[in-house]
DNA sequence: GATGAATGAGGCTTCATTCAT
DNA sequence: AATGAATGAAGCCTCATTCAT
């Protein structure tokens, strides 16, 4: 399948459908199997997203996996390591989605007109106010992990790991005579995970500006990083 | 005091000046009144910012502040009334502290080159690994947010009246044929603080682009946005 | 005025009317005086009677009657202060409105016949369901009695007072003829106030007996100690 | 063993042996089970009998049942719970006691001389002051129901379960020709358990009436429901 | 008479962990 | 692998009282 291959009033729902394949690729592996590990840190997994880390009681998870309390020791240590596994999923899986992507657009991009379009597109989603509870997800993991040493070292080596995907990207578009060869791949990177991430600012606005702005702004940005047309 | 007083070696520091006594300003009212409730609140302040809301205890707070335990559910109905308002007072000065310097440096600048000097200056400030405990208090109010919904609906506030002086900056450098007129200067305004708050990720890197690097790709957007040269 | 005035149909409102009168004029003594003590005790009563003694609090008393929460020291010296007169205030009002209605019966009857359908009257008011929240509030005294040596010592003397008013009244009827001269008048009026209390009993009842047959029951007692007529 | 066995000097201790022997084997129950859950229950319950529930204290519980603290929790759900279920036991024990010991009247009455002699004895035994602490343990419970509702459903349970079997005790009695059967059955189940609840108040007489005198009064009302000898 | 900020001991609850089965 | 009763330290909250104004 490639993006042509969609109709034209189904863009969104196009991406979409790719995050939802990933998604559920990537959240699968927790739901269907039904060991008590895999069920408590599925619970888990829910709860954190849901509240936050701070709020989470091992009875509570215990009891929603329908599993007995000792089995969080038994396969976790204990609260922390459990919160910890959860964390790492969920921050890895929200910033992984978006740079699956990314990955599947080049693959199946065919020419420039057309990736720069799939960009629009990823942008224009990036900025969606229904990713609302994913930034949350990625602030909940990052606001929490100041304070504990061991969940911080993990979630840096989660971002690292993103960005070095994300960096390899824009290194290959760099090849590719699409992006400017005299910025940083991994600065690109950096910067585009961060406003991405920092879009929380948007979701707690009272008066937001419309999505349709906001991607202007983004486009402007976007041009500057790319490679004058040959 | 113009930024040109300023020796060229001593941009940032020259800044972080301004934002020590705008922060100081600040934080004064809070640190002058003797009252028991205002030095619970700054103690408060001064815990939440250096190891986050969750390890607080009232028991340290009012130790700290010289206090006893009862007068903080006297003056903020527990431990819950007092955290949030120690959340607000981090979130909002950390946030106000950026507008104050680029309203600063309006106020200040003769040209348009002393002002774009003074853009790359304050990016770089906000881009510098010096601003990490910043963004991190920043994330941990939004983090925690997650949940009490009071919290969330005074942030809220207070990101939508940040975003407000800053959108009216930006009209301001919109009127005076400075940025682009066909841009949402709401939308400009989102943007900055958007990757300004998201920049956390360039803090968990373990192989962070170096800050110049970094400085180099937010300048494309800032040309992005502003009017050709007359 | 008296009972033969009244109609038939409206024998309960009769009695209810006297109650009425003697209840308020009782109470009035603490609506009316506007002093800080006086709206202080009229509130502690009201939640005493409310939500029993156990469950006030000085802070929410003091709100109530819209005085500061020192006036309570001031005045009644502690809280135990206020409680104990607030229960006085409860418990030999309650008691002392069912004599007053008997002690205006006798005055006002003019026979023997009279008096006896009076007696019938005040047997079916102390039965009735309304009263349910009289026979809580003495509950409630006598139960949170057990353990404060002087409000026991109080309610001790309130309780005396009440008998030998009773016993007073057994009294002239006995000498009237009226009543058997071959019992205690202090036993018929101890007898008299515990069924009156006891019935609490009934208000707890998921499957309560109808009035009329408690009546019923009840008038036996009442001819077991009647003199025979002459 | 019948009533006939027992010397006519030891008649109320005579009851009070059956009495002992029904309320231990009623306490029984909780001593024997070695489980925290009933040795919490047993703590609490005497403390509640001893000094009332406000006075308990879940750590003095926890200690003198020699478990720790947190096990109230787990088991009652906290401190509430608890006094709740212990109330509960000391209201339903001391009620039953009585029925008891008139249906085993009953079952061991060979004549009605023999059963009116049994009803003056377990009248006198109602009567008398030993039986103080009793009347206050069931005034306690009620009083301090007023307010919690989960209390109030489960006495109100408790109470119609009380009046159930009086009321079968009182109806069999009709059908043996003993009772009028005129009389509501229940009526004269309700207004029993209410006087002999009521008599709280000749607890607190400064002056009170002989018990001797207290029974020829209550004889009085027993004669009255009594059909005629034939 | 009246105020209300400040006190602080006392008590209850929470909750992750342990461990015998 | 799984259970859940039992633990108990840690912490928060309640609330009557005090006292300077």
């Amino acid at each position: 399948m490639t993006l042509r291959d969609l109709p034209d009033d189904a863009d969104a729902t196009g991406f979409a459908d790719i995050s939802q394949v990933l998604n559920s690729a990537h959240l699968s592996a927790l739901g269907d199997d039904q060991s008590g590990r895999a069920r408590l840190l599925a619970t888990a997994v829910e709860l954190v997203a849901a509240h936050g880390p701070a709020s989470l009681r091992v009875t509570e998870v215990a009891e929603r996996a329908g599993v007995s309390i000792g089995l969080i020791a038994h396969h976790f240590g204990g609260r922390q390591g459990l919160v910890a596994e959860a964390q790492v999923v969920l921050f890895e899986g929200a910033l992984s989605e978006d740079i699956n992507a990314l990955e599947t657009l080049l693959e199946i991009s065919q020419d420039r007109a057309f990736l720069l379009e799939g960009f629009r597109k990823i942008t224009a989603r990036l900025l969606d106010p229904k990713r609302i509870p994913v930034r949350a997800m990625r602030l909940s993991a990052l606001g929490s992990s100041h304070g504990t040493a061991e969940l911080r070292e993990r979630l840096r080596h989660s971002t690292t790991r993103i960005l070095d995907r994300f960096e390899a990207f824009a290194a290959r578009l760099q090849d590719a005579g699409i992006l400017r060869q005299d910025r940083d791949p991994r600065a690109i990177a950096t910067f585009v995970q961060a406003y991405g991430l920092g879009m929380v600012i948007a979701d707690l606005d009272l008066n937001p500006s419309p999505v349709d702005s906001m991607v202007e702004v983004v486009d402007g940005l976007l041009e500057s990083i790319l490679a004058h047309e040959p």
